[in-house]
RNA sequence: GGUCGCAUAGUUCAGCUGGUUAGAACAUUCGGUUCACAUCCGAAAGGUCACAGGUUCGAGUCCUGUUGCGACCA
């Protein structure tokens, strides 16, 4: 494609689609060296990552963005790096959410409710469904640009994670680490559901702390006892007070009756009830409180459970039952009143326990459940992250992991529901369990073939725990399996550090013996411009579907990527994703000029010219940035990174390198030919580096620059290029080679002269066409400007013919403006245009700043900073310092 | 209550192992139809780096404390 045929803004909408399909349809998605080919080598080193896998019912959410964009740039880098890298993608079943969907679904649809259907039913219909949406989100992570390898795509209800589950529940068991019992949960009364711990949010609320009295059975005397659960009175099995509290000691031992229902039970001694709180004294309900539950085993008290799996008043609530708690709560509230056992009702606030999907307030219960015996898995986890065998990013958060690790408590890994694994354990008339791996036919204690599978299925997370190697084929060993596991990195949000990340590394030391990645990556939370975090509510969200179709998949990945830090949360408003597609433009426009200056090549030259200062300049400034990069990506510094590419570009080779080449190539013959060749390696070397940041448009940029070089006389610079920017080579560091320091020097005096004019000549309000001549008496950097006078002519504006460069000049000009930079002075003949005492100001504040320099450095190198810092820190200060002299007593001169 | 984090320009954020008088983007002001780009170019203004101590030749960066905000766990 010639340029003619580049359009003038770049075009995300057009290229896209088409680019992915390219990388899609190339294959490059895929691991270079597969262990299922023949061609494989098993000492090539592979990168590998397990997407985190989204719910199947989602849809993409500015979360989903920001993991994919940081795990997409992890994989492109690493692929460029030359590892045999895959990605594998998939999905969860998401228990709990998809089947309100489907329930829903129905209702609306069919006016039927899941149990009216039955279960076969409603599994078949939600499996309709997922073969029917369940591509929505991938489609939409595609369009993120994610390089996943699709022909490995997961999902945790599929044959092979299924068995995966299954022998990790039956290992597991057989090992005596899983175990069914009645414990106390916490019940979801709405989703008729246990939930773990994890999966329960506290709130901080307004509630009522209600105070009654706790008659003493043949007494006139009372307890009184605070509460702000009224309605489990009717559960309560003891009274307790502090062994030291005068007020209550007298009553232990004693028999206290419960209102309402006339139950006798003990008043009890323990030194967990706070002598402050409350009244002091308090109620024991070991059925609906965990601390009244450690209580209970410690005294043995019997457990009552009053609720029903509605969470309605059962038969232990004598004429409450069949209430609704709430309602109970009401009923017997105002039945004690009337009984005189009211003392008071106040205001309070407490943490009220909520359910993390739909919000309603979870109840401790007593139910049979089954768990995972954690301790000894959580002590493997601990151990994993302490030895170093795995490190999370940033570090700080190995701390919350040992934290939660240390203080965890057994799994209740079963959930009444229909959309999941379902328990591989059956049950005979006698209650003998069979717990195997494929489905039984009769009972393994009896023989009996009358049995019955659990009705429970398992916790999603479950499932989810064992991703890095069920994707990978496990419990086979597989090539797959054998090949990319463990995996390399774990990247996903801090959110899930314990649901996910430290429950797959528990799984992962226990069913595989090693750990299931080396480093885990956690990123911060996606909040809007003004760090709220977005809700459907507040309206604040930022869709990222509509984000990409108005500014592109890149600006919203860069976007992500930039100004972001590990682990930290990160504000994101329209405004930067803008700031960003027009980054992409620029980049596309700087790509048609380089395109368009190789096409100007037509001659073959034997010798190039030779590499001017800016030349020189350019190229050391890229290997500058080519060593930050690395540094940067080994240290996770990902949006540093990025922001340095992005300067790079825009700054150095835009602004200034591609102004000054514009001068080589008007020349032509070999100047042009060189100013070519460095556009085009420069600009190639920037690509790579930005490829895994904004995949797209430089896909799309480097194609076009790939063919323009393939045509041109410059061809050779391309000969070793593959097919698409996304399998070229990242670019490596190479050691400094002594020369570039003072070429980097050289060129910032340049510079400074440059802006310096430019200054001038707007605070002048000088019209920006309008040449003007100079003279600039250059002392030691003769040489330096005179070599580089065209260039300083036409990026400040001067009439070339009229520049006169001078060690020293004869005359100081008259009616001329003095600037000075460093030990030059420059004279432009604008004194007709300018106040003369104004310029007095003016060089007055020079002279004023320089000499405050002067002072700085000198109150310095008088200090210890002389005899205690590095000797190479000291030369600098020094040399700074004369320079601040030379310039003090050139604007002195000036002055006079 | 425990643990952790954050506090830098009007706004949103960078600032790696302490070493130029602290940077960027957006917003603001001034000036621009220079043949890659107005999704642009040039220039300017804007900060006692929350506060108080300490370590050090040297602190936005390390330590201690205070205040404010946030998160997680109980």
């Amino acid at each position: 494609m010639t340029k003619q045929e580049l359009p003038k803004a770049y075009d995300f909408k057009s290229t896209e689609q088409r680019i992915y399909a390219m990388w899609e349809a190339g294959g490059f998605f895929k691991p270079q060296n597969d262990p299922n080919k023949p061609n494989f080598d098993p000492n090539v080193k592979p990168f590998v990552l397990t997407i985190p896998p989204p719910n199947v019912t989602g849809e993409l959410h500015i979360g989903h963005a920001m993991f994919v964009s940081v795990e997409d740039l992890m994989v492109r880098y690493h692929r460029m790096k030359g590892f045999s890298t895959l990605w594998v993608p998939g999905t969860d079943h998401a228990g709990i959410a998809t089947q309100l969907m489907e329930e829903r679904d129905l209702l609306r649809t069919e006016e039927v409710t899941r149990e009216e259907i039955g279960r076969e039913e409603f599994i078949k219909r939600t499996w309709e469904w997922k073969h029917k949406y369940g591509g929505m989100i991938t489609n939409q992570i595609r369009r993120l640009g994610a390089s996943c390898d699709w022909d490995r795509e997961r999902f945790t209800l599929d044959e092979g994670l299924s068995r995966a589950v299954r022998e990790a529940f039956v290992r597991l068991y057989e090992k005596g680490l899983i175990y069914r019992g009645p414990r106390l949960i916490n019940w979801s009364p709405g989703l008729k559901t246990a939930v773990s711990d994890l999966e329960v949010e506290y709130s901080d609320e307004e509630a009522k702390l209600y105070y009654f009295k706790y008659v003493l059975k043949d007494s006139e005397e009372f307890i009184p006892v605070a509460t702000i659960r009224p309605e489990t009175i009717l559960g309560d099995t003891a009274v307790a007070v502090h062994p030291e509290d005068e007020r209550f000691k007298k009553f232990i031992g004693k028999t206290a009756i419960v209102p309402m229902l006339g139950r006798e039970i003990p008043v009890i001694a323990d030194e967990y009830v706070s002598m402050e709180f409350g009244t002091g004294a308090l109620k024991i309900t070991p059925g609906h409180d965990p601390n009244d539950y450690a209580i209970a085993q410690r005294h043995n008290l019997p457990i009552i459970s009053m609720l029903d799996k509605e969470a309605k008043v059962n038969e232990n609530g004598g004429k409450y039952q069949g209430q609704d708690r709430f309602e109970a709560r009401k009923q017997l509230w105002a039945d004690m009143k009337e009984a005189g056992l009211v003392i008071k009702e106040e205001k309070y606030m407490t943490t009220i326990p909520r359910s993390q999907r739909g919000g309603e307030i979870v109840e401790p219960m007593i139910s049979e459940q089954w768990f995972v015996t954690i301790e000894p898995l959580a002590k493997a986890g601990l151990d994993a992250v302490r030895d170093g065998r795995i490190k999370i990013v940033p570090e700080r958060f190995e701390k919350t992991y040992y934290n939660w690790l240390e203080n965890i408590k057994d799994w209740c890994i079963s959930r009444q529901l229909w959309w999941g694994h379902r328990i591989p354990v059956w049950y005979c008339p006698d209650h003998h369990m069979t717990v195997a791996r494929e489905d039984p036919t009769q009972c393994a204690t009896c023989g009996s073939k009358d049995i019955r599978q659990d009705d429970d299925v398992l916790d999603t997370w479950f499932s989810s725990g064992l991703w890095p190697f069920s994707t990978l084929g496990w419990p086979d060993e597989t090539p797959d399996y054998k090949y990319f596991y463990p995996t390399s990195y774990m990247e996903t949000g801090y959110d899930i550090l314990f649901f996910w990340v430290a429950r797959m590394i528990m799984s992962g030391l226990e069913y595989t013996g090693q750990v299931p990645f080396h480093t885990v990556y956690l990123h911060g939370l996606v909040r809007d411009e003004h760090g709220h975090k977005m809700s459907k509510t507040k309206g604040n969200v930022i869709d990222p579907l509509i984000v990409m179709d108005e500014f592109g998949t890149d600006a919203l990945r860069f976007t992500l990527l930039v100004g972001s830090t590990p682990g930290n949360d990160t504000n994101v408003g329209l405004k930067k994703v803008e700031a960003n597609r027009n980054f992409a433009n620029k980049l596309w426009n700087a790509g048609r000029f380089v395109i368009n200056a190789i096409d100007a090549q037509k001659e073959e030259h034997l010798e190039l010219g030779e590499y001017t200062l800016a030349d020189s300049w350019i190229w050391a400034r890229l290997q500058q940035l080519v060593r930050d990069v690395e540094r940067q990506f080994q240290n996770f510094q990902y949006g540093q990174a990025g922001q340095q590419i992005y300067d790079f570009i825009w700054s150095d080779f835009a602004d200034w390198y591609v102004e000054i080449a514009k001068q080589g190539l008007n020349e032509g013959g070999i100047r042009a030919a060189r100013a070519a060749d460095t556009l085009a390696r420069v600009f190639d070397t920037s690509l790579r580096l930005l490829h895994p940041f904004t995949p797209f448009v430089t896909e799309e940029i480097w194609g076009h620059l790939h063919s323009a070089l393939r045509e041109s006389p410059l061809n050779a610079i391309c000969i070793d290029w593959p097919d698409a920017l996304i399998v070229a080579k990242f670019p490596e560091p190479r050691d400094v080679e002594g020369w570039e320091e003072e070429k980097i020097a050289d060129f910032a005096l340049i510079q400074e002269i440059v802006r310096s004019i430019r200054n001038l000549r707007a605070e002048k309000n000088v019209a920006p066409g309008k040449k003007i001549a100079a003279s600039i008496s250059a002392g030691a950097r003769t040489d330096l400007l005179k070599e580089q006078a065209q260039v300083i002519a036409s990026l400040a504006g001067l009439d070339h013919s009229s520049l006169v460069i001078d060690e020293s000049l004869p005359d100081k000009p008259n009616d001329a403006v003095a600037l000075i930079v460093g030990s030059v002075e420059i004279y432009l003949p604008l004194a007709g245009m300018v106040d003369l005492a104004n310029e007095k100001v003016r060089l007055e504040k020079e002279l004023k700043e320089a000499e405050s320099h002067i002072q700085r450095l000198e109150t310095l190198l008088g200090s210890d900073f002389a005899n205690k810092a590095p000797a190479a820190l000291v030369a600098k200060e020094k040399d700074k310092l004369a320079a601040y002299k030379d310039t003090a007593e050139k604007i002195k001169a000036q002055l006079k």
